[in-house]
RNA sequence: GGAGGGGUUCCCGAGUGGCCAAAGGGAACAGACUGUAAAUCUGUCGUCGUAAGACUUCGGUGGUUCAAAUCCACCCCCCUCCA
């Protein structure tokens, strides 16, 4: 096996698809270190685990050695990625983005090693560009190739509409390869439209084409879309330690083995077993997914933070237990000490009626005891207040 | 420039004068069952109220009416076709 065979294999696990393999084993050849772009909107810096999915692999080129650049897309940002609901978006000041960025450096380097990785703003170059520039830009591609786009196909067949400005958006994403002369550009798998449009303007200005590298798309905790903060359905890698573990925990078996697949730093092997073993009851499947959200916890926090999580998680919902920590309020005694008052004023429920639906339903346990007295205060003490099987209080009445 | 279609509660989407806080579906939440999984069943799902009921809501502002999401006027926004 020579080195860049192993190299190879390394670069390869887990990708969805790799274009082209034959140039990107000759830009290895070379032995001279690639550069690697990798994109990011600059409007979402609160980065999930489905982020981490492609971040892994820049690291994994990290490790090879190879130079890696993390790009803040602030100017395309400004139009919007074509999927034809988005308009275009008001650019951020420059606070914002230089805040944004500075949260991404915090979070991505939890996984990228900072000495190693290039950050750079597509507006350094895209914004200094004029008209004539662009036009120049544009004439690189026809209609009928921005219309290979499956989305801009599908909108077209339906006649619905396609903005000009979203033409644009694939055209500045692959100047950004022309300016930055990337060798491989990594982006999720829906991206593989853009990226090839990178390849094919380097050719027209004059350079060697860049590869591709796409990674497949995390599925959601809810497991049907794609992970995104505007769904609801992800997992920050900033968040505590109980959280990221209570919602690993949370999502359904099925799901586990394709976070396993892409999340983990298990061998495809492994895991191959370990899905084996599940499947003929030599181990239950709680047991393999408490092992994941431990993994995941380890590795945004400490393997100490993860052992404590599982610890808590067991504590209370398996035994029924609390938290150790849970968010705290304190109330005089009489019309505040009321559940639904004080249930409402700390924030656990949204109005009073819904307190009061929910004690309907049973949903409401003080001190371990079942409350639907809805009028009834709390005379003065400490209590654990639990609502439903995820909320928990720690009140104080005075 | 011309013609037409549309903006409804978290989302989709019914609803053309009172029976509408507004069908149906989805999401979400709660309970049962579990492994805080899935599936299933049950319930909830504008605010206040124990309740009766009251109040606010259907792009915006005015108006007609005993009564408007529904009718009228103006405005804002979105979409389609023709040029």
């Amino acid at each position: 096996m020579t080195d860049i065979d192993r190299q190879m294999a390394t670069i390869k696990r887990g990708v969805a698809e790799l274009i082209d393999e034959g140039e990107l084993r000759r830009k290895l050849n070379r032995g001279v270190p690639l550069r690697i772009k990798v994109g990011f909107d600059p409007t979402a810096p609160d980065l999930h685990l489905g982020h981490t999915v492609i971040m892994h692999k820049m690291r994994h080129f990290q490790e090879l050695g190879h130079h890696v650049i993390f790009l803040i897309g602030d100017f395309t940002g400004r139009i919007g990625d074509p999927s034809g609901r988005s308009e275009t978006r008001p650019p951020l000041t420059a606070e914002q983005v230089q805040a944004n960025a500075e949260t991404y450096k915090k979070q991505v380097f939890k996984i990228l090693d900072p000495q190693k990785t290039e950050v750079v703003f597509n507006s350094a170059w895209l914004g200094k560009m004029n008209a004539a520039d662009f036009i120049r830009l544009a004439s690189s591609y026809t209609v009928a190739r921005m219309m290979e786009r499956d989305d801009f196909e599908k909108r077209f067949r339906e006649q619905r509409p396609i903005s000009i400005h979203e033409f644009l958006y694939p055209l500045c994403q692959g100047y950004d390869s022309v300016a930055l002369k990337c060798d491989v550009e990594m982006g999720g798998n829906d991206q593989k439209f853009n990226l090839l449009v990178g390849r094919n303007l380097q050719v027209h200005y004059g350079m060697e084409s860049q590869c591709i590298l796409t990674m497949p798309l995390l599925e959601g905790t809810d497991g049907v879309r794609k992970m995104s903060k505007s769904y609801g359905n992800y997992i920050g890698i900033d968040e505590p330690p109980a959280q990221i573990f209570g919602k690993v925990m949370a999502i359904s078996d099925e799901l586990m083995w394709r976070y396993y697949e892409l999340l983990s730093a298990k061998s495809l092997e492994d895991i191959a077993t370990l899905k084996a073993d599940v499947a003929c009851n030599k181990v239950h499947p709680k047991a393999a997914k408490e092992a994941l959200a431990h993994e995941m916890v380890t590795r945004y926090h400490s393997e100490k933070a993860a052992n404590e999580a599982r610890q808590g998680f067991n504590a209370v919902f398996a035994n029924g237990g609390v938290p150790d920590d849970m968010p705290e309020y304190s109330c005089n005694a009489g019309e505040d000490s009321t559940p639904p008052v004080f249930l409402e004023a700390a924030g656990l429920v949204k109005s009073r009626g819904e307190a009061k639906r929910l004690m309907k339903e049973g949903a409401l346990s003080i001190n371990g005891e079942r409350c639907d007295d809805v009028a009834a205060p709390l005379a003065s003490g400490t209590y654990i207040v639990k609502l439903g099987k995820k909320r928990f209080l720690r009140l104080t009445v005075r």
